[in-house]
DNA sequence: GTCTATAGCTTGATAGAC
DNA sequence: GTCTATCAAGCTATAGAC
């Protein structure tokens, strides 16, 4: 008579669900969404393929669960902290680089402390991000109300900045981090080992200083030249 | 008695061979190497899967014959424009935005007038940028030659940049160079049409300039700690 | 919830006719 | 140089036992 609420599942399968999506999230950062099998993935968890199919329904619906899982969270850390700035600044809102940096810090820290699974989300966000086959739509679907809202703060502290300059200002932000956060080992090679891929925090180091000051140099040159 | 020699294929020959490359570079770049089968390119070529083993040995080396097709081209291309702002400049070298602009100009123009096979190319390439299984090794063999010398001509220019600065200034401008040809349609979305993904002059306009003042910027922060 | 078994395809590669 | 035929292996997905 009083059977477990199918609502609330039991612990076992839940901890089944999880490994499969660590799994998952792991190789298709390694692999992209192609090179890696379902088998693979099972494997990898300890669990049976035909489970994927179970929690899932197939293989794509899993690589939609493993980029809805911490999308949400990122997303919400970000939002925290543009607003803890915009609490303690003034009412001309905070700084350009203070914004940038509140969208670009939440990478650092869930990279620094969060684990390999974030490590792994972001390396996986940085391909989909370049891939026409995901980059537009799926990149969207997560992505874009942090992106407007982001860009809205911008606007509101940079108000003679164009529509334009602000999109593309995100476009190359946006570059500029996933790269970062794949963590190809290019820069390693090409430097010799003076920088390291890994080292996030020295790209937390400049990253925000870069992007601001070419922002701010891109509304300068449009304002001189609408002088003219 | 008079045979072709054998080093002077068929025209016949040489045009299958070069409808293989256009074909996969085309759905490489649409879909990742692991997202396309052979058959796929063939039929895509009009020609028979079994060629690509004929002329290229497998798939795996068909990729790396794409790439290797439009690469040494595209950097004897670079070189060119670096010849040509070094030879019209002073002793003390052509600016950073003139040796940045030699970086990424050849890429629009190619984009801008080289036909389909360029731009797949050039997507092709911001795909494999990003992916932690070509990205750092495949890159590498192609591009840090040319990375290299771009950036010994930032460095007589600038000579008081670390090397640190240096590379990071490489990685920053390489991911919003290679998210720019990747043309995902995801800026499209995001500013509901303001802006255009393919709209490759109106980054050339904005990227060199931004770029540079990422880097000066970050050259005068480095001094201006250690002066402290 | 988990697993076995397997259906039904597709894959990359190749041997050999033409 | 091109194509047919085919192989062994691997794929996703699923039906059904436990």
């Amino acid at each position: 008579m009083a059977d477990t609420p199918p609502s609330r599942p039991s612990r076992r399968g839940e901890r089944t669900r999880e490994s499969l999506l660590d799994a998952a999230e792991k190789l298709f950062a390694e692999m992209s969404f192609h090179g890696v099998t379902v088998r693979a993935i099972a494997k990898e968890a300890g669990a049976d393929p035909a489970l994927v199919a179970y929690y899932f329904g197939g293989k794509r619906e899993l690589f939609d669960a493993v980029l809805e899982r911490r999308g949400a969270v990122l997303n919400r850390y970000r939002i925290a902290e543009l607003e803890e700035i915009e609490a303690h600044a003034g009412p001309e809102g905070p700084s350009p680089e203070e914004i940038i940096t509140a969208f670009t810090h939440p990478l650092l820290e869930l990279s620094a402390t969060g684990g390999d699974g974030w490590k792994s989300y972001f390396s996986l966000i940085g391909q989909i991000t370049n891939t026409p086959e995901w980059g537009g739509e799926v990149m969207s679907k997560y992505f874009d109300p942090i992106a407007n809202r982001f860009l809205e703060a911008l606007r509101k502290r940079v108000p003679e900045v164009t529509k334009e300059d602000l999109y593309w200002t995100y476009h190359f932000l946006s570059g500029a981090l996933v790269l970062t956060y794949a963590e190809t080992g290019r820069i390693d090679r090409l430097s010799g080992g003076v920088c390291r891929s890994t080292d996030i925090a020295s790209i937390q180091e400049r990253l925000p200083g870069f992007i601001t000051a070419g922002f701010l140099n891109m509304v300068e040159r449009r304002k001189a030249k609408e002088q003219s």
